[in-house]
RNA sequence: GGCCCCAUCGUCUAGCGGCCUAGGACGCCGCCCUCUCAAGGCGGAGAUCACGGGUUCGAAUCCCGUUGGGGCCGCCA
């Protein structure tokens, strides 16, 4: 059997690491088994689904490359046959109204006129108290003259699902293997809310099995959630989907990953100058291995070697650190085309406009390839080929102050007015030379120039540099470096 | 409070009863390369496999308990 996997997310916020790599997996599975991935809207939070978040998750999919199959597209459009692929517009067709009613005439459900201040009442009452704060299923058995005082004071009901009081819900997850649980001690979880709008352990239910989902894969917060909706199976008497609860992600420190961890959407990530392929790569590894820990992929990889089976039980620590390493890794992988097209947004942002037609533009932004972690350290690296040096303090004080400067800077600026063929093995070849015939070691004349030409005392292969800069611009800035010194 | 899940270097992980005096990766340290910084190469430190009991000739691997962490108990998903 095709196998058919669904990514939902709840349009409330942008695309959460978490939710990524919910999307990944799930994507994953989809191309390793040659299965479809349906992309469904769960936006039945009518007061924090917002049309923004939609929007920005679909970007988010669209950047990490993440393409279903299925479901709702980010032009409104819907594509495929079991749609509608947003719960809101469900909701209005009376899918799990009709449902919900079945469930009710066929006493599965019952209607329960508790107000949310009650029930919030209730819960705190019992926590106070220590005891379960699960909903008591009071509204199970009321009488016809309770319901009618109930709809006199103009309460309007919700559907609550009748949980069986006996027996044991159990189910095999790929993950986490055999799973159980008592019935008694489940509850009447709300299928139908007061608006009308169905709840998530509902609606899941019931759009898993009207989209023919074969698998759920999903983050593991999910497991307790997992019997009440098997009994939702059960009371239609489906076929429930299998189920694989992946681990959560947490932060550095362990603790559920927040803001306070910094970066926690994917929009964050790219503007920071993640590449796409680093973000898939490194998410598949959090709860994810192969047998021989491989942790570089190459494209098309993961599709190949994906597999539920590698999948950790335990939860994993979101490593920024190991991010960025990850990012360099791919990011040498790059053409110097490649890296040039991904480079350009982030020097926008810096206010360098440069021209990959320029081969000056293009080869100074591939001369520190092997530097750069992040898209976004590319015009810091760069900017003084084409702006004013901004000179480092400290290496002023550790290279400019050095005995015999004005000497070493003279007579490069002198050797260098000399060379008609600026280029890298010419400047190279001379300024040796000239630290050799004016006994100078080679670091105490190279490290001046660089720091005169660039301002730092890190930066590209110097005689490269020099070349870029060309003679007249090298030698306005010694001139403008030795102006520096006298004062 | 109840129920459930989880537990290998700081972190991500390999391991599925003997190949483990526990392997790889990030990070860290040192050396090499070298015009700096990186990258790269080589080497090193770092895990009594949370703890305590079993089972077994033999356990990181199986079982039980303890501890610790996490999740859920919402008219949120």
């Amino acid at each position: 059997m095709k196998t058919r996997v669904r990514f939902a997310p709840s349009p409330t916020g942008h695309l959460h690491v978490g939710g990524a790599r919910t999307a990944l997996f799930n994507y994953l599975f989809a191309k390793k088994t040659g299965g479809t991935f349906v992309l469904r809207i769960e936006d039945t939070d009518e007061l924090r689904s917002t049309d923004e978040s939609t929007k920005s998750i679909f970007q988010s999919m669209k950047w990490l490359d993440l393409k279903w199959d299925e479901g709702a597209m980010p032009d409104l459009s819907e594509k495929g046959d079991f749609g509608p692929y947003i719960q809101s517009k469900r909701e209005s067709d009376g899918i799990y109204k009709k449902y919900a009613e079945q469930l009710l005439e066929e006493k599965k459900a019952y209607y329960c006129y508790c107000s949310s201040e009650e029930l919030d009442e209730m819960r705190k009452k019992a926590l106070s108290e220590k005891r379960d704060p699960k909903y008591d299923g009071r509204c199970r058995h009321l009488s016809a003259e309770e319901i009618e005082e109930f709809k006199k004071q103009g309460r309007k009901p919700v559907i609550r699902f009748r949980m069986p009081d006996d027996g044991q819900t159990v189910f095999e997850d790929l993950v986490h293997k055999h799973l159980k649980f008592e019935n008694k001690l489940l509850y009447d979880f709300i299928m139908i809310k007061a608006s009308g709008y169905p709840t998530y352990n509902f609606a899941c239910v019931i759009d898993d099995h009207l989209m023919e989902m074969t698998h759920i894969i999903r983050g593991d917060d999910h497991i307790s959630n997992t019997p009440l909706q098997l009994n939702v199976y059960k009371a239609f008497g489906w076929e429930p989907p299998q189920h694989a609860h992946l681990s959560m992600i947490l932060g550095q420190d362990g603790t559920r990953l927040s803001k306070r961890h910094g970066a926690t959407s994917i929009t964050e990530y790219e503007k920071q100058g993640f590449l796409p392929e680093t973000m898939k790569n490194y998410l598949a590894l959090l709860g994810w291995g192969t047998t021989d820990s491989q942790d570089i992929f190459k494209k098309g990889e993961l599709e190949e070697k994906f597999d539920l089976k590698g999948c950790q039980k335990s939860a994993a620590a979101f490593d920024p650190v190991k991010l960025e390493w990850m990012n360099g890794e791919y990011i040498r992988q790059l053409s110097k085309d490649e890296l040039f097209d991904a480079a350009q947004p982030y020097l926008k942002d810096f206010g360098l406009n440069l021209d990959k037609a320029n081969p000056l533009h293009f080869n100074v932004v591939a001369l520190e390839q092997e530097k750069y972690k992040l898209l976004s350290d590319v015009g810091g690296m760069v900017y003084f080929f084409f702006q004013d040096v901004k000179y480092d303090e400290a290496a002023i004080d550790k290279i400019l102050k050095a005995p015999d400067i004005e000497t070493i800077l003279n007579g490069i600026k002198k050797t260098y007015s000399e060379i008609s063929e600026f280029n890298d093995i010419v400047l190279e070849s001379k300024t040796r030379e000239f630290a050799k015939s004016n006994g100078f070691k080679n670091g105490q004349v190279f490290h001046p120039v660089r720091v005169s030409v660039s301002g730092s005392t890190k930066g590209p292969t110097l005689f490269k540099m020099i070349e870029y800069l060309g003679k007249e611009e090298v030698i306005k800035r010694i001139d403008k470096t030795l102006s520096l010194i006298e004062i």
